[in-house]
RNA sequence: GCGAAAGUGGCGGAAUUGGUAGACGCGCUGGAUUUAGGAUCCAGUUCUGCAAGGAGUGGGGGUUCGAGUCCCCCCUUUCGCACCA
């Protein structure tokens, strides 16, 4: 009876994985060391993420790829840290806590409790030790504790100017937190709005942060291309043309100096500081005001829809071109961006098509002072739009005939030498606005003293703890401004009364540097140890969506560069590798949304078919990179080979504990024990060249073309027969953890088989004593052959003459050549 | 509009460097076993053809003994940027 039930063994998934992972965690098994060797250590990390509550098919994928990386890195002998933690403030609590009347920190916790409590159950090797939260005073203490080394080297600053405003949720986004004019979150239409707001001066780094993308060759090109275009570098020159009455400088930004003797009319943005600084008198300063204030109302999409045609006022002034000091007229248009250079250009409209556009349509001259080549010249009367492309110069008196580069500098030079200009590199990259109008965030650390203007609060009063407030409704300012207990205090510096800033932080601060806290989160004096970070820096594998390529990749990057820059870590860049997994999708190839009602939860796959063959039908449907269009057909696969074939092979196990530290020794064999033995070289091969690309379904089809090559009745070598056992148990333990602990268990292991050496292939065992040869008559497919081996040329060749096939496709001809390529094909090429 | 990536059976997808296209799985077909099965096992499954054969990796050209893979043109899809002067 007890052998029955030993041979009949189910595969009981759930005693399985629950007994597993309180194993794991009675073992500590995940636990990283304090200070790793550096050449032997792995730092796995999953993007910080906001504990909705629920996780989805999406974060299941997420974290299972970086699971089974970190697994494979343990067996791969290196010390792993695999931590995890929450990026817990933000909008979503404030609006749970505004609708269901509870605080947010209460409807967060709860949150964090069911999602932590969801990817235990999953398995995921974190190290829970380590976790860490973004709203918890003992992490934000130190995001404020950078804001004031920002602020202290000065790239933590406030300044007035014109902000993204949605007007629903009544804050201020970052560009990146607009998403086609609208609000990423609630997806109202965003403004513009003129506001006092903190900036980091993120600009500071762009050609660091565009030129070391260059030491990254492990991230993926299209993100760093992304970033490259986001960054927005650009190489020109800033020229000063003057106002006419005022003799005020009117600088502007261009990368085609060699255009300038065609400028007939230039153009403000609405949003332009100079353009309050105009003298405008009479009917021209109404209606410059009247177009101001309408341009200004208009949405970003208004503004910036591709077709829309380009509007402006005459402001009734002039300017004067100081390379031939011609007057021309002086327009405000919206067309013109507030933020970029010095919010006015030059117009050029024979050779630019916005221009071009312009002055088509309010009738300005149009001058050419560029063609296409010597010989070609360009009317006016027959363009149909600009000639935007390089050529020599005409028009344009000593500069005439030369072109591109050269007369891009030239005429840059001439600036210089006269004055009234210089080279000049500008940047799409803004710089990056942190503070917002909301309770819910980690509170800036400045206090506002009518003598000593803005101070940092000292770092033993820090944290600066967030204040319990009643009211969380937006109302266009922070909640705490209204909260007289947390807003007055005294000056650090001069003692006397002062106020506290009232916003709090943009949450992609706190996502800046949570990677760092991580390597030592329980630390009291310092964010973290420099040893640490030395050993553990950089992050080996980063895993996570490809939404971060322009947002919280860029901020986390430039974080650790100026934290390079003060001493705190000692290599250029946070991440070696950067991995983009793909989307799940419902299996109508819709995104997965609680609107739409078609989300799939893992947990409920997870309760009906197991985590590890969730998990398993997750990796097998498409390599990690791929979107992938999840149904539950997937799984139907995966869940047989798992419970007909692997799973049952411990029963066939016959106890002998082979060695597993040493190529097995294959002398002896017999023929099918022999070509299985290949077959395992060759499965080991493949699995261990497919883990480091992580692509997982093709490590798991090896597997199950190896479980369907063995056959216990063909083997009469027991020590043969479990070491191909042990070796497949091995290599799916990282893709499905709990199922190979509790065969590794049943097979004799008292150890986690997280802690046994990854398999390694024997090189000399992965060819077959015969191989098949195609054999190609004018390169078509006619005939295989069998041969040795070794089999030299002329043995192929002999058999190969010996098919009636091929014998058929070359009678009656000559033989012109013979390509042979080693083990794989015979080409005869005949005539 | 600009930039990037990708187009392979009914479906998800294989095929490091040019070298037997369609591995593995789903689905489907047939068979075995079974009281029954939507369980299990075996066999088959790119299209066409009775067969020998022929065609075939979005379409068209090219390089090569040989192209899914390299080059040129076109089409489609997805993603990113979208007045950055």
């Amino acid at each position: 009876m007890a052998i029955r039930e030993q041979t009949h063994r189910k595969y009981n998934f759930k005693e399985i994985e629950s007994k597993w992972q309180q194993r794991w965690d009675e073992q500590h098994l995940y636990r990283a060391p304090e200070l790793p060797e550096k050449d032997n250590k792995f730092y796995q990390l999953e993007m910080f993420a906001y504990p909705s509550g629920d996780i989805h098919m999406g974060h299941f994928r997420n974290y299972i790829i970086g699971d089974a990386v970190a697994r494979q890195q343990m067996m791969l002998g290196k010390s792993v840290l695999h931590p995890f933690g929450w990026d817990a403030f933000g909008l979503p609590a404030e609006r749970a806590a505004i609708q269901r009347g509870i605080h947010p920190s209460e409807w967060t916790n709860k949150n964090i409790s069911v999602s932590r409590a969801t990817l235990q159950s999953v398995g995921i090797s974190y190290d829970w030790e380590r976790e860490i939260c973004s709203c918890d005073p003992d992490y934000y203490k130190w995001t404020q504790w950078m804001f004031i080394q920002l602020f202290e080297k000065g790239l933590a600053y406030r300044k007035r100017g014109f902000v993204n405003w949605c007007p629903e949720d009544k804050t201020v986004l970052a560009n990146e937190q607009v998403v086609d004019g609208k609000c990423e979150r609630c997806g109202t239409e965003v403004v513009k709005k003129d506001q006092v707001q903190w900036y980091f001066k993120i600009t500071d780094y762009a050609d660091r942060l565009i030129d070391d993308l260059d030491l990254l060759p492990e991230w993926p090109e299209n993100v760093k291309t992304m970033q490259r275009e986001w960054i927005g570098r650009s190489h020109g020159a800033e020229i000063d043309f003057t106002i006419e009455d005022t003799n005020e400088k009117l600088s502007i930004f261009t990368t085609r100096p060699d255009t300038i003797f065609g400028v007939t009319f230039m153009a403000i943005s609405p949003e332009a500081d100079l353009l309050e600084q105009l003298p405008l008198e009479g009917e021209y300063a109404t209606k410059v005001a009247e177009y101001k204030r309408k341009a200004l109302a208009k949405s970003e999409i208004e503004r910036t829809a591709a077709n829309v045609e380009k509007d402006g006022v005459f402001t009734g002034k002039y300017a004067i071109n100081p390379y031939n000091g011609e007057r021309v007229q002086l327009w405000v248009a919206d067309y013109v961006l507030g933020g970029y250079g010095t919010g006015a250009v030059m117009a050029v409209p024979a050779h630019d098509t916005r221009d071009f556009a312009f002055a088509k349509k309010y009738g300005i001259p149009i001058k050419v002072v560029i063609q296409p080549d010597k010989n070609t010249v360009l009317h006016i009367e027959g363009m149909e739009d600009a000639f935007t492309e390089y050529g020599p110069m005409v028009n344009s008196g000593q500069f005439d005939g030369l072109s591109g580069k050269e007369a891009i500098e030239k005429v840059t030079e001439y600036a210089e030498q006269k004055g009234f200009g210089r080279k000049k590199t500008n940047y799409k990259l803004r710089d990056w606005s942190i503070s917002r109008q909301r309770y819910w965030g980690c509170p800036i650390p400045i206090i506002h003293c009518e003598k000593c203007s803005e101070v940092a609060v000292p770092e033993t009063d820090l944290p600066v703890l967030l204040p319990q407030v009643e009211d969380f409704h937006p109302k266009g300012r922070s909640p705490l401004a209204d909260v007289p207990s947390y807003m007055n205090t005294t000056c650090p510096e001069c003692g006397g009364k002062a106020q506290r800033d009232p916003d709090t932080m943009d949450t992609f601060v706190c996502s800046s540097w949570y990677y760092l806290r991580y390597l030592d989160p329980h630390n009291d004096k310092v964010p973290f140890d420099k040893e640490k970070a030395k050993r553990w820096l950089p992050i080996d594998l980063y895993v996570g969506g490809i939404t971060h390529a322009t947002g919280h990749l860029i901020y986390f990057r430039f974080f650790h560069k100026f934290l390079q820059d003060i001493g705190w870590v000692d290599c250029p860049e946070p991440a070696k590798r950067l991995f983009n997994h793909g989307m799940v999708m419902d299996s109508k190839g819709e995104v997965m949304s609680k609107s739409k009602g078609n989300v799939v939860s893992p947990i409920d796959l997870m309760k009906n078919r197991g985590v590890d063959i969730s998990r398993l039908a997750m990796f097998f449907t498409a390599p990690s990179e791929k979107e992938v269009q999840w149904s539950d057909d997937s799984v139907s696969g995966v869940e047989k080979f798992i419970i007909n074939r692997l799973y049952p092979l411990t029963k066939e196990y016959r106890g002998t504990s082979p060695d597993l530290k040493h190529f097995f020794n294959a002398k002896g064999l017999s023929g099918f024990e022999n070509s299985l033995y290949i077959k395992l070289n060759q499965t080991i091969k493949r699995v261990s060249e497919d883990y480091p690309r992580l692509q997982f379904n093709t490590s798991i089809a090896a597997l199950m073309e190896l479980v369907r090559d063995y056959d216990s009745k063909q083997i009469t070598n027991d020590v043969f027969n479990d070491f191909v056992i042990l070796r497949i148990i091995q290599m799916i333990a990282p893709l499905a953890p709990h199922l190979a602990e509790e065969m590794w268990e049943i097979t004799g292991h008292a150890e986690s088989v997280f802690k046994s050496p990854w398999p390694v292939f024997n090189p000399e065992a992965i060819v077959g004593d015969t191989i098949e040869i195609a054999v190609q008559i004018n390169g078509k497919l006619r005939d295989s052959i069998k041969v040795s081996a070794d089999a030299a040329q002329e043995e192929v060749e002999k058999v190969a003459f010996e098919s009636k096939k091929v014998e058929s496709h070359i009678e009656n001809k000559t033989i012109i050549k013979k390509i042979y390529v080693k083990g794989r094909i015979l080409n005869i090429v005949v005539k």
